[in-house]
DNA sequence: CCGGCACTACCTGCATTCAGGTATTTTTCC
DNA sequence: GGAAAAATACCTGAATGCAGGTAGTGCCGG
């Protein structure tokens, strides 16, 4: 018995793929979630053996709820579904603990046969989807090998400089010294290789790290 | 007996309104097409009451396919369904013989309320939809009244502020003083109404002054 | 021909950022 | 339990940015 759950604001998408599974009878979708916090309740009560989660959600980003369910839940395999055919997406996907990918047009036979691949420990992209990422890997593989590795507490700073805080700012609002928040922006810059606050958020929107 | 006709291009859209549609035993779906010639295939052959229409479709417009059934059959009535809320494609649509317009969220009631309503002649447009194109103009309509005037300079600059230059690297790559791009640079903070370069880029950008 | 606008330039004082550190505590992971 | 990583905090000096001015030049249109 394999145990689904189903992340999409869309009841029609969501009973699609129900139907979808309905053929295999091992399958068996135990939870569906309209929000990020939805699901988020849930699988901290009953985790599930795979996830079906839709990027484009209405309360948070898809991409960074597939980052939180990876750190509370390690064994959850997740595989990201979406109607857009997007590169920069799929590679961040896989780079936030996703294992999968599919696009809202797959046939159930592809469906059924992703959750089988990423159970079994692969990666499983779309063949649309396969084809993008390998079209556009060599320009972005450099880019993407160079990609920073950021903290917890450096993305949750960066994020308030590219709302235009300052550094005083931001250590009242998180209750810092300033000091660590220098600290932090200090190490950043670094990372990126940059030497101002400006190309440092205009950078990470290069990665993709911010939106 | 309503007999409907579905027209998208992902398995998983028309399983997902078969299954909704299930539960109303006078309501049957007597055929789908994943393409714009498909469906005009079928329709040839088999009148139906209602189409339900993907306007995102592989081979055609689906835009251009509601213009083509509506000249074919009179009669039938077509609901546009679409992810995208874009107030462009509804008007577009109701110009070409469209009678309602659907998010793909929709609930089971009101896939089947709209389908009563363009039944009785009415034009039927989700909630959602019709706030979010109001709500669309709206901000664009404040937007562009509250847009500040920038002059030739002052863009020149603020393209450049947006790059991550600095103030003495912008004087040196005009050939001004520093002292002249602070004053720009102050006077566009002045016409933003905010305090900071990082903010004054944040709006530009809402504003869409800037990529 | 003159008033308004854009562009240029300058000054002062204060705030913030940047570039170098060092150092302690807490968390995470094996 | 101990090492590594992350988070916290501090210091100094120099550079840059911000806020508040003032002021001259040139151009355009009523």
């Amino acid at each position: 018995m394999i145990t689904i759950f189903i992340i999409d604001d869309h009841p029609l998408v969501t009973d699609g793929i129900k139907t979808m599974l309905q053929s295999e009878n091992y399958l068996q979708v135990t939870g569906t979630a309209k929000t990020g916090k939805e699901a988020l309740a849930f699988l901290e009560k009953q985790p599930v053996d795979v996830i079906l989660l839709d990027i484009s959600l209405p309360d948070m980003d898809g991409l960074v709820l597939c980052e939180l369910i990876r750190t509370k839940n390690k064994a959850t395999k997740i595989i990201g579904v979406t109607s857009a055919n997007d590169a920069g997406i799929i590679t961040q996907l896989l780079h936030r603990g996703g294992n999968g990918y599919l696009l809202k047009n797959m046939e159930r036979d592809e469906l059924i046969h992703a959750i089988h691949r990423v159970l079994d420990g692969h990666v499983y992209l779309s063949r649309e989807a396969n084809e993008k990422v390998l079209q556009q890997y060599q320009s972005l593989n450099t880019a993407l090998n160079q990609m920073p590795v950021l903290t917890r507490r450096e993305k949750e700073i960066l994020a308030l400089l590219s709302e235009g805080l300052t550094g005083p700012q931001i250590a009242d609002k998180l209750h810092l010294s300033t000091y660590t928040v220098e600290t932090h922006r200090k190490n950043m810059l670094q990372k990126f290789n940059v030497t101002s606050t400006m190309l440092l958020i205009k950078v990470a929107r290069e990665y993709k790290l911010l939106n």
